[in-house]
DNA sequence: ATTTAGCACTCGAAGACCTTGAGTGCTAAG
DNA sequence: CTTAGCACTCAAGGTCTTCGAGTGCTAAAT
């Protein structure tokens, strides 16, 4: 069941106004602002039929009225357009983001701090799920006696490292040996593969002591679990007291309680799945629709880069219900299609991104 | 110019009253919850003189008293008895802190979080600063052609690396070749004495082409240049929301406002200088004392922590002037001696911290 | 010379009450 | 089906009042 001309036209009017000025739209002044040729009382009983359908609610009698969550999905899913970029809000997001240095993780740091800004809402950005990613190499750098930095470098051209401490009797020869042992039997195997199990069958019938082996085992394990261990970067929450609908304390509270606990969010977008747009790009989660505990006056829109064909993370903002929603799609649309053309980049050792 | 005994103690008294309950303390309050052998009267007549001298302010004629920052001020520097922490208090840090992996960075934010989980106030870490220390060794590591992982290990034990990349034709070997000879010439030279015209010169008269050298210069250059940099963690912001005194709106905002900036903290931890505890341990800043936009209704308790005789950091916790600076001061102590000792061990290689 | 009891005074907080006007829904005519 | 007109509703905001917590001062008591 979609809606017919008229009313279409009418309940998207209105949800742009009150998008713009956060206030209950009236019937005058919704007239005031487009050009309808109707009088107020049609309009009136227009925005009546649309609250009975319940695209619309009233926060009291004499109020005018606000989209409801239903109002909001039906905008995002067929009233709005996708407004595109200015030439120059494109070239200062390209500025930014191609100022990122070479590691992943500076880039969406510089992404999320980016999309924050432009949008003036809260972004996030995930690092990458890189568990179906298989080992390509594992190299144990011995830094001082005891002390190793395992470098993990992924299919995916990713590098993670980690300082672990080893038994400081085992000489640099030794843990060269090690390691290519492990190397050698763990090549090629996706991280959600590699277990203690495997790791250790895998390196058993090395010409190596146990009693060497056990100890570096545990450690080259770990660098490698961590290297999986979803990170995630979040950006411009102080903006969201600037907004009307969040002058009221605890409902800002309730969201930054959320989005400070630990792993919440990352969690979410780690598990996501639900309404994407028709071109399949972004994602919009509005108010009760983000099944997290006290983020109902949000909404939540993401999207999905790629590493490769199958490694992927997230990217998304998180404001009012009332935000401006083409606009954060094309801007972070855009920004998605700059981390993907330096992930790209990054793989073939091309320079000159945009 | 020091407080005499009894208007001390009622001083002490309305501070103290008055950080437990946020409440202007008023004469028959402060009398009924501690014993002075007085009336309310006389009790009245010292308050009125403490508000003369500085110590107190009264929101309006018919409320209690509330201290200043003058009164904050004195009572931080000698009224007030740092209390120690229970058993199981310490336990719990112990636990939280000693679960942190290797890395600087992650104990650092181990530290962070549970410093604010333990005040429920606002806490910050920030890295070392490194400048002092020099290069201990700078190891490049081919990850595929053009993609080299440079390691920066520098005299206090810290480790830090940086993805860059050069030029694709650079063979493993030439590149081993060029980075021992770049170790060779910084080895020793402290970060601060790094610079492009330093690091040029250290290899100029190697046996490498000039064209090759130069291009690994530079990426060699920022690497070990980023190892300088200051890096903040932060902690709880939320929970300013619910301390009565940041029901408001807007003072929530001018606080988060200026920790979001970016750098701000940073900076201001790193030139850090000013009225130390006694014993040279801590350090308060109230209210004004911070010289920072829009931070006049907070409170900054700093401390700092060892890597090794020269290089240093600082934590710290940001909360209202209302804060248990007491119980601030030891949280915060001990948090920092749990850091020390894990830095220290951490160099020497042995267990069982705490 | 302090201390204290007593009392008048102050002033914010909270509630009652009123007014205003923006906005609606309904009705009856176009 | 649309619209003009009107009665109705109700939050926001202003004024007034009351209430009481808390003070400062004075004069007596120690």
């Amino acid at each position: 069941m979609t809606l017919e001309g008229r009313k279409k036209n009418i309940l998207q009017a209105i949800i742009d106004d009150y998008i713009e000025t956060a206030e209950p739209v009236a019937s005058k002044s919704l007239l005031s602002r487009h050009q309808f040729n109707l009088s107020s009382a049609t309009l009136r009983n227009e925005m009546s039929d649309l609250e009975q359908m319940g695209y619309l609610e009233q926060p009291h009698t004499s109020a005018g009225r606000v989209p409801s969550d239903k109002g909001y999905r039906e905008y995002v899913d067929s009233l709005m357009r996708i407004d595109h970029l200015s030439d120059v809000q494109e070239e200062e997001i390209r500025q930014r983001i191609n100022s990122s240095f070479s590691e992943l993780a500076q880039l969406l740091k510089n992404a999320s701090s980016t999309l924050s800004e432009q949008t003036g809402y809260i972004s996030v950005a995930l690092t990458p799920r890189l568990r179906s990613s298989y080992l390509k190499q594992l190299k144990m750098m011995m830094i001082e006696p005891g002390k190793v930095l395992v470098v993990v470098v992924l299919s995916a051209g990713v590098v993670k490292d980690k300082l672990v401490r080893i038994p400081d009797f085992l000489t640099a020869e030794q843990l060269f040996e090690v390691s290519n042992a492990i190397e050698l039997g763990l090549c090629g195997l996706s991280l959600e593969d590699i277990t203690l199990v495997t790791i250790t069958s895998a390196v058993k019938d090395t010409p190596i002591p146990d009693a060497i082996l056990n100890q570096v085992l545990f450690e080259a394990y770990t660098a490698i679990k961590q290297a999986d261990h979803l990170e995630l970067y979040m950006d411009g929450s102080h903006r969201l007291l600037s907004l009307p609908e969040f002058r009221d304390v605890d409902r800002a509270k309730n969201v930054f309680d959320t989005l400070s606990r630990d792993g919440i969010v990352a969690g979410y977008l780690d598990n996501l799945s639900g309404r994407k747009a028709p071109d399949g790009t972004y994602m919009i989660r509005i108010g009760q629709e983000i099944a997290l505990q006290g983020m109902s006056d949000c909404s939540f829109v993401t999207t999905t880069y790629n590493v490769d064909d199958k490694i992927v993370g997230n990217i998304g903002v998180i404001g009012p219900k009332r935000m401006d929603y083409s606009k954060v799609v094309s801007q972070m649309n855009f920004v998605r299609v700059l981390i993907d053309k330096h992930l790209k980049n990054d793989n073939n050792r091309t320079e000159d991104i945009g």
